[in-house]
DNA sequence: ATATAAAATGGGAACGTTCCCAATTATGGA
DNA sequence: TCCATAATTGGGAACGTTCCCATTTTATAT
């Protein structure tokens, strides 16, 4: 038991470069020997010891994931968990293990970045969702660590995976409008998060193209939370609004109830349309008009774009954008022409 | 920068002992010396090599979570996030980071469970939710590697945190009785999870303190999935019944969506009672009545117990088991008197 | 059968830490 | 001033792999 790989070796009868080759899967091992190491493997449930084995190949087979702290209290969104998924499940795939490390809004930025920077445990970085100047990708920018950025590029970072989010919030608002309603609001993410702003513009861009000018007073700012949808709702009601584009499902949620509660009907009364296609998306009452992301594929595209990275693969495009669409349901679409 | 170590040693003018000492915060190095040494880290960026220290010191400082295969594809459930975020969070204050495995039903589980156990960069586990007979868990009983379970305590593992499912499933079910409700029926879990048969349990215990009999048609399977509460329900709905005990949140939704679709009002025609107490429990139309679980607790009392048994603290109680409450709003508690 | 090439094996130096122990230097009391 | 003691420093052996070479064995062609 004192070096794992000479017990192994001293119970097959060979050198402890012989079973290093068996563990590896390399070639030059005759037949019989690979079998009798195989064996012995087996018998005494040796385990390769992988702090001893990154230590000279300098790598780990884990991927980090990083959800800053800003934005770790919307992990009750289903965004992120799906996200996660798609990650861990591609990662594995190519045998590579998740760390996972989700912002703590209790700890100062520079430790965070700090603590995960230093474990270096892991061989490439997927970041998912920046908030404008994140430490964490300034410290990143510069240094020797392979990482991918999830959301709109920003300067200085070199790879990345997004999703076409101001064209299609473009296509969205532009439907709304193009069924006729005349007071089209908008509640948005925090600004300090580019993907907020890419949707606004795209409702802005909408506006542009008809002509039509914005009122500004039915722009809402929210935070992805129910809640801020539901409080942004309330004051477009108090303006007069007969149709929202919502920068995300949940938001959209928190939309409805309010307009449930001021007795207002959807889509009669006022329209809706979310971003996102949340599972519950489908399912709410009315089922919610909304902007499909395709998680699955960000999620897959970011982690096979962060192995290549790390493989020293070929990397055709540095920035990718995967094209979102609308799926029309029930919450717009029967606009009262005024 | 080919020993790390020697490097600021040597720009420091000390020995690798010195430095060693003065990373790991170790008495016995003068002020001055001390001094120096931080300074020449500072001006070199060095960052230790976690790899080589894990292979001398046998710890690396990082705790997994798995959510075995069977339950992965309820990951759309807000459950595991939450219960994910209170182990990272946990995790973070005591220094260590997380490693997650989401089971991927496209693998087989024997090569899962391998991939998990020998990666070996994490000192202690967690396991959320585990299927009867998990296979991880066989491999783990009699191994060294600690970890702890969540949910009700299986033959052989040693330490778990749970919930009193079974009690407060009682309570729920009792309430719904105590309204007057005639015909009470459950949606139940996949009966080879412990916690679906605990709450179950407490469905039957119900009926056993009244003295009225279960009727067995009133039992339906779900998977905790939205969509099978939704035929849950439907079911149910068939076979005559007035107020439905649900395992989770997200199938009371499903049920509600079912109800709403055959337009019977809720809680007038049928009353609904749920469990997880969920964000959107409180949010939905109308807001559910719940059973509230202390998610965050049970994840930072997983954690801790883990870290006290990774660092070989004394632990008081083996098998944790926190307390759970019916929280009542609005899909209960009009019954029509029959 | 022999010479030559190819395949299989073994030895040992890294990899970058920690930690024990020996050696050195500072401290304090007589 | 000097000695005993304590505090500080340095040297070097682990830790368990991989991987480069050198060596031995086996296969191939003449």
């Amino acid at each position: 038991m004192n070096h794992g790989l000479e017990t192994i070796a001293e119970i097959a009868g060979v050198s402890k470069s012989t079973v290093s080759r068996v563990i590896n899967d390399q070639p030059n091992v005759s037949a019989k020997t690979r079998q009798r190491v195989l064996e012995a493997i087996q018998q005494s449930g040796y385990r390769p010891n992988q702090a001893a084995r990154a230590l000279v190949t300098r790598q780990t087979g884990v991927l980090s994931i990083v959800i800053p702290q800003a934005v770790a209290a919307t992990f009750t969104d289903p965004y992120f968990p799906a996200l996660i998924q798609s990650i861990t499940l591609t990662a594995n795939e190519h045998n590579y293990a998740i760390m996972l490390w989700v912002g703590n809004n209790a700890e100062e930025e520079e430790r965070y970045c700090d603590r995960i920077l230093k474990n270096g445990f892991f061989d490439g970085m997927i970041i998912a969702s920046a908030v404008d100047n994140d430490p964490l990708l300034q410290r990143l920018v510069g240094s020797k660590l392979p990482y991918v950025l999830i959301g709109p590029p920003q300067a200085q970072v070199e790879y990345s995976v997004d999703v076409d989010n101001r064209a299609v919030a473009h296509e969205a608002v532009s439907h709304l409008l193009s069924l006729g309603y005349q007071r089209v609001g908008t509640i948005t993410g925090p600004l300090h998060m580019g993907v907020s702003r890419c949707r606004l513009q795209g409702y802005y861009d909408a506006f542009e193209q008809t002509g039509v000018g914005v009122d500004e007073t039915l722009v809402a700012h929210g935070n992805y939370d129910e809640s801020s949808g539901y409080t942004a709702m309330t004051t477009l009601i108090e303006r007069g609004t007969d149709a929202v584009f919502c920068a995300s499902d949940t938001m959209a949620l928190g939309a409805l109830r309010a307009l449930l509660e001021a007795h207002l009907r959807v889509p009669e009364d006022v329209a809706l349309v979310g971003f996102d296609d949340m599972p519950f998306a489908a399912t709410s009452h009315p089922p919610l008009t909304t902007v499909h992301q395709p998680i699955d594929e960000l999620g897959r595209t970011a982690t096979n774009l962060l192995i290549s990275l790390i493989e020293g693969a070929p990397i055709q495009t540095h920035h990718l954008v995967l094209t979102a669409h609308l799926i029309i349901r029930h919450t717009c679409g029967a606009a009262k022409i005024a």
